[in-house]
DNA sequence: ATTTGTTGACTAAAAAAATAGTCGTATATT
DNA sequence: AATATACGACTATTTTTTTAGTCAACAAAT
């Protein structure tokens, strides 16, 4: 499976973040403090193609519009069960108990939280 | 704060399920297959003292015995907030929600979960 | 049409990380 | 005590990752 260094995850969040752009478009989305040099751009993200993770299809000009290939949420969920399986032997629950005690979450903020969800998944599935 | 890099993380593994132990006992813990050479070992384990994150003692014999100082908890919750802030925004509430759906939970398997979730708490807190 | 600027491909250089080698010395063995 | 072994500190090498430079092709502007 897919994993990515730290620059090429960074351009994927922008990629994610913007659906699909140039370079230039990409660039611009950029803090201007964190913005590497356009090459630099044009490099991670030609090392993303090669991956298999970007494509591309022309503009009405020159060069061309990049787009992701793998979902935020298809990545997210793969790095999480990496993450799961390193750090809480596979376990889900575990990882639930753990996440109730750091965020100080009482019976009641919890009860309140599953409200919230039970609602969304209505929603949209 | 810390920043463990893959080879740094993998040797912290090894400590924190060993407690302590000397270089030696560190790669007896270790996978034949995965095994770096004795050197490896060492030099990784004096990259993570020189970050703090591993001390050392004296053994009756030669050499030291290493521990971690750091916490697999204390870097785990803080591998998690990152994790978070990238992916979802830092809601801890998103990651809920995508973890239902990710498990294909069903509110009833939520509820169970949940169940366990309050027993735990009421044993150790 | 000539010039000017923009683009992606390729290359190169720099930085970071991973792995292993050497060696002086302390310990154990005999 | 002499020798063989094991250890950690330091150095070296290799690999991977990050960043940027060069250049030819193309487009836009005049």
């Amino acid at each position: 499976m897919v994993e990515l260094t730290k620059a090429e995850e960074q351009m994927m969040q922008y990629l994610w973040k913007l659906g699909e752009g140039t370079v230039q478009e990409v660039m611009a989305s950029m803090e201007e403090k964190k913005r590497p040099s356009r090459t630099t751009v044009s490099t991670v993200i030609r090392l993303l193609e090669e991956k298999g993770l970007v494509g591309h299809k022309p503009t009405t000009g020159r060069g061309y519009i990049y787009y992701p290939l793998l979902k935020k949420e298809e990545y997210s969920h793969h790095y999480l069960k990496n993450f799961i399986k390193r750090y809480f032997d596979n376990s889900f629950s575990s990882l639930a108990c753990f996440f109730v005690r750091e965020n100080n979450l009482s019976m009641k903020e919890l009860d309140e939280l599953l409200e919230e969800i039970k609602k969304g998944s209505e929603t949209d599935k």
